[in-house]
DNA sequence: GGCCAGGGGATTA
DNA sequence: TAATCCCATGGC
C-alpha cells in the first residue's frame, strides 16, 4: 500500500483532532488510527508521538496527494507551539484546556461539506450526526473507492440534494433538519457553489462571510461560527453551543452567550476559535470521566 | 426578548 | 422504562 511517512510533527495529536467536534467522517480504529475520506481522497492516518516531534503516516496516500492536498487539510504548514504560548499569555486560565487537547489542529474541510454537516448537528449528539450523514453519503453520494474492506462514499453534491424532497431522506432519519439541508442546498445550487466558495478567501473578512452563511435556511449564529472556523480559516470565530456555555460558566463564571462572545473577543483575540477548540475538548473530556468514574474527588465535591 | 415545537436517538435517572 | 439531553433555529 503507498503510504507517505513525515517525521517531527510537534502539536499534534488524532484523538484531539477528531474527537473535538469539528469532522464527522473520521473513525477510530482498534489500533488507534483513524480512517476517513475528504473529498475524493480516502486516508488512514497513523501517529507516533515522540519528544523531538512525533512521525505522521499516511497510509493509501501518495506523495503529491499529501503535498497537494494532505498537508494543507491537516493543517501542518501552522505553528501551534506558538499559538498556545500566545494564548497561555493572554490568559492564565486556558492552559489547563490547552494541557488536556494539546494535539488540536484545525482542520481544513471542504466548504459546502461542512455547511451541511453543522446543519444537522444543531441539537444534536455528536454519534447520531455522524450516522445522519453517513446515511446520507451512503444514499446520495458517489461510491469513491474502498479501504480496509470498508467502502467510502462522497459527500453528496448540492444539485444532487437540491433535487430531493423531505421525504426522500426520510431513511436518513435527519428529523426537522431535513427541510433545511433542501432548503439550503437549493440555495447553494441557486447561488453557484463559487459563491460560498469565495467566503473563505483571507480578504472576506468574517463578519461578511458571517452574514452570507446565515442567509441559509437552518444556519444560525452558532452554526455560521463553526463553518467559518472549521472550513473558511476565519480563526477569531468563537461558537458557542452548551459545552462552552458550561465551561465558560465553570472557569469564568460567565453567563449569556453575549457576555461569553464579548469575552472571547477581548481575552483571545484572533486565535479564539483555536482556544474554543481546546476548550471543548477539555469540558467533554471532563464530562466524560465524570459519568465514568462518578465517585471521584471533583464530582463529590458538588 | 422569551418561549416553544421540530425528530430522533443516545444517555442518564 | 422514563426522562432528559443534545456543538440551535425559526416562528410566534
Amino acid at each position: 500500500m503507498r503510504q507517505v511517512s513525515i517525521e517531527g510533527i510537534r502539536d499534534f495529536d488524532l484523538d484531539h483532532i477528531f474527537d473535538c467536534g469539528q469532522a464527522f467522517r473520521w473513525n477510530r480504529r482498534p489500533d488507534g488510527s483513524y480512517a476517513g475520506i475528504a473529498g475524493r481522497r480516502i486516508a488512514n492516518l497513523r501517529f507516533d508521538p515522540c519528544q523531538q516531534g512525533g512521525r505522521l503516516i499516511l497510509s493509501n496516500v501518495t506523495d503529491e496527494d499529501f503535498n497537494g492536498f494532505w498537508k494543507d487539510y491537516l493543517d501542518l504548514g501552522r505553528d501551534y507551539g506558538a499559538i498556545k504560548k500566545e494564548l497561555a499569555a493572554k490568559d492564565p486560565v486556558i492552559g489547563r484546556a490547552i494541557g488536556a487537547g494539546q494535539g488540536i489542529r484545525l482542520l481544513r474541510q471542504d466548504k459546502w461539506e461542512t455547511l451541511i454537516s453543522f446543519i444537522l448537528s444543531q441539537n444534536n449528539h455528536i454519534p447520531r450526526i455522524k450516522k445522519c450523514i453517513e446515511a446520507l453519503c451512503c444514499q446520495f453520494g458517489e461510491k469513491a473507492g474502498q479501504l480496509d474492506g470498508e467502502v467510502y462514499y462522497t459527500f453528496p453534491a448540492p444539485e444532487t440534494l437540491a433535487c430531493l424532497e423531505p421525504e426522500d431522506l426520510a431513511e436518513c432519519r435527519l428529523g426537522y433538519r431535513a427541510k433545511y439541508l433542501i432548503g439550503t442546498a437549493r440555495k447553494v445550487a441557486a447561488d453557484g457553489l463559487e459563491r460560498l466558495e469565495t467566503m473563505g478567501a483571507p480578504d472576506v473578512s468574517a463578519a461578511e462571510a458571517f452574514e452570507y452563511v446565515t442567509s441559509f435556511p437552518g444556519v444560525g449564529p452558532k452554526v455560521a461560527n463553526c463553518i467559518l472556523l472549521f472550513s473558511m480559516g476565519k480563526y477569531d470565530c468563537f461558537p458557542v453551543d452548551v459545552w462552552m456555555k458550561k465551561v465558560m460558566n465553570d472557569l469564568y463564571g460567565l453567563e449569556s452567550v453575549k457576555e461569553i462572545s464579548d469575552f472571547a473577543g477581548r481575552t483571545y483575540g484572533s486565535y479564539g476559535g483555536i482556544a474554543q477548540q481546546y476548550l471543548f475538548y477539555y469540558v467533554r473530556q471532563i464530562s466524560r470521566r465524570q459519568s465514568a468514574d462518578p465517585l471521584t474527588l471533583e464530582n463529590r465535591r458538588k
